[in-house]
DNA sequence: TCGTCTCTCCAAAGCGGTTTGGAAAATTGG
DNA sequence: CCAATTTTCCAAACCGCTTTGGAGAGACGA
């Protein structure tokens, strides 16, 4: 059933049908009823792509999706920051499209997707320090917002990221007030910015308390169970091993945990921990009282409040660069406790 | 830039440009590759609703994420299903859409979707024992693939799916191999196909060595870490608990190890325990020796080969139901050992 | 030299919507 | 009752591409 035929059956002309199904104010209600209720009873939907290329949009977002090879690893936040995306999306009448570009030729990518109007806009994931991606943005002139910043921009830019520097600050100066003064970082790859802020704000707490860091207590990798295990053990068995660590995510955590627990120790009392939580559906922290002291911050309500900054980006093609800061909160578990004595 | 004034650059008309374009025989040589040094020279992209519009295709292939409520769990493997099945779709000029869609307007939007014309065709995902999506995409007539099987259904369908019977049969198997005959089954949800499967595997497995299943050592939710735990403590706090477990996935497996531990007991000594593994890329079962022994099947392949199958399902709309069955390795890890000896 | 084939290329008709610029009909005001 | 509005509807152009049905130009054989 498409527009014509439709009209046809209601002996109308195809723009008065159109104009009754948009709202136009131009048809009096009983047409636009009649117009409505014929369009219900053929379940008439104007095809996307028709409508598309009337109106000169496509109503559809893109999420780019990096991999530089086969081998490369999906990020753990993936699934439900697309849901909470998808989910606001959906109310304005958008998709989402998920593209997987090869690191190599990202400008192409961008480039094509926009010259081939297949989206009206898109969202970054995962940037970098100095990210490339976002003067190439910048030049095409698409609508794009960042999720996360890049530290060294000088263009202005839309962003909608957690406060990773406050918030590593404040988790690490919980334990500096514990007592803690060895303490350990198991941060995330940091040419991301995000981890390269939380590497700020945990060494400016440790600055506030007149300790200089040490390498030994200091790793960089992708977020895994194993990494954070591997870590932890390399850490503890150190002359001198820290009596706390932080952690940049859930999945680290639980293999400091085990690392802590192998070791013959006990989580927050020998050593304790913090980790950075992004409230992921399939991986809580914990039911009624959380597991691991935590800064934490729902991936899933960025991806929503990504969605609809990036709609309004789109509808304001001029609008100024939203900065949308959000903040994690410190939820304390049953991970931290006070240094222990030194014996 | 658009075909019409790339013709009106080269002093050609737009049939021959396009045609140029997509290889058309009618062209010559020459004249093709001034074509295509323009197109280049000018970053020329056909416009992808123009082309849909006129084609009939839209080159988008939708996967659907179910959620009833907004804290409806995302399942974990969402993301390195949705690597794979985009990498596939890519190397033949598809792309994927993700839709959310609310429990109760499924029909709705399936409908819509195709009437609309957005997609060329659909993955399900996740399906039900008797899935009611499989008979609506039936009667709508949308080429469709599903990832999983659904018991139950009479008629036909293509559909991709691990042989998740066997392969929880030979899990058990060989446990009971290895002496053990109190089994615990810590399942995912069994209204889910995956999960009926496993069970039934599980069941005969136990009944070939004239064990009769005991309700205290079954259980079946959202597989979580916690779920594992909990799970776990109540089953060896039993009377005769159980000297193995069966986890459904990697996650409910952790919580199970932890456990294990926190009872003071060796995993792989005094409880064995072997868990599916999607081979998720951020949660890896160890990375030199597997940590558990595992019934594995990448996730990110079936999402590749979905992919492929439902293109050419598409392509040839009359073709026969795939149905295309994977078969899981048993990988042996440290998690098993010989039953022990009562005491 | 002329008809017949190939080779190239093109004008125009869709695909299914939206939107502009009127025109006919209904309403209002004097 | 008639002119001036307002309301309601429509024909046709347009979005950017593909594809059908030729047409013109050489090449070829007779």
């Amino acid at each position: 059933m498409n527009l014509k035929t439709l009209a046809e059956n209601l002996g109308l002309s195809q723009t008065t049908v159109s104009r009754a199904l948009n709202g136009y104010p131009e048809v009096s209600e009983a047409t636009r009823q009649r117009v409505q209720d014929a369009a219900v009873r053929f379940n008439y939907r104007p095809n996307s792509r028709a409508k598309g290329l009337a109106t000169g949009r496509s109503m559809v977002v893109a999420q780019i999706v990096p991999g530089s090879s086969e081998h490369e690893m999906v990020n753990p936040i993936f699934g439900d920051f697309v849901g909470g995306a998808t989910e606001a999306l959906a109310r304005f009448g958008y998709d989402m499209m998920i593209t997987r570009v090869l690191e190599d030729d990202q400008d192409k990518i961008y480039r094509e997707l926009h010259a081939r109007g297949a989206v009206d806009g898109v969202i970054l994931q995962g940037p970098s320090v100095e990210d490339a991606r976002i003067p190439l943005l910048n030049d095409i002139g698409m609508p794009y917002i960042v999720h996360g910043r890049s530290t060294g921009m000088t263009a202005p830019y839309s962003w909608v990221d957690v406060n990773n520097r406050r918030s590593f600050r404040r988790a690490t100066q919980f334990l500096t007030d514990l007592g803690h003064r060895r303490i350990g970082l198991i941060n995330g790859l940091e040419y991301m910015d995000f981890a390269h802020r939380r590497r700020q704000g945990y060494c400016e707490a440790l600055e506030a308390v007149g300790v200089a860091e040490d390498p030994a207590l200091l790793c960089s990798a992708d977020m895994t169970e194993g990494y954070g295990y591997r870590e932890t053990r390399r850490m503890l068995a150190l002359d001198n091993p820290p009596t706390a660590i932080l952690s940049a995510s859930m999945l680290s955590a639980i293999g400091i945990r085990r690392a802590i627990q192998d070791c013959g120790l006990v989580m927050g009392r020998d050593v304790s921990v913090i980790t950075h939580d992004d409230d992921l559906s399939y991986l809580r922290n914990g039911e009624d009282i959380p597991i691991f002291t935590a800064t934490r911050s729902s991936v899933r309500a960025a991806g929503a409040i990504l969605a609809e900054q990036l709609i309004s980006l789109i509808a304001e093609p001029d609008h100024a660069p939203i900065q949308h800061m959000l903040e994690a909160e410190l939820v304390v578990g049953a991970s931290t406790g006070p240094a222990p004595r030194r014996t």
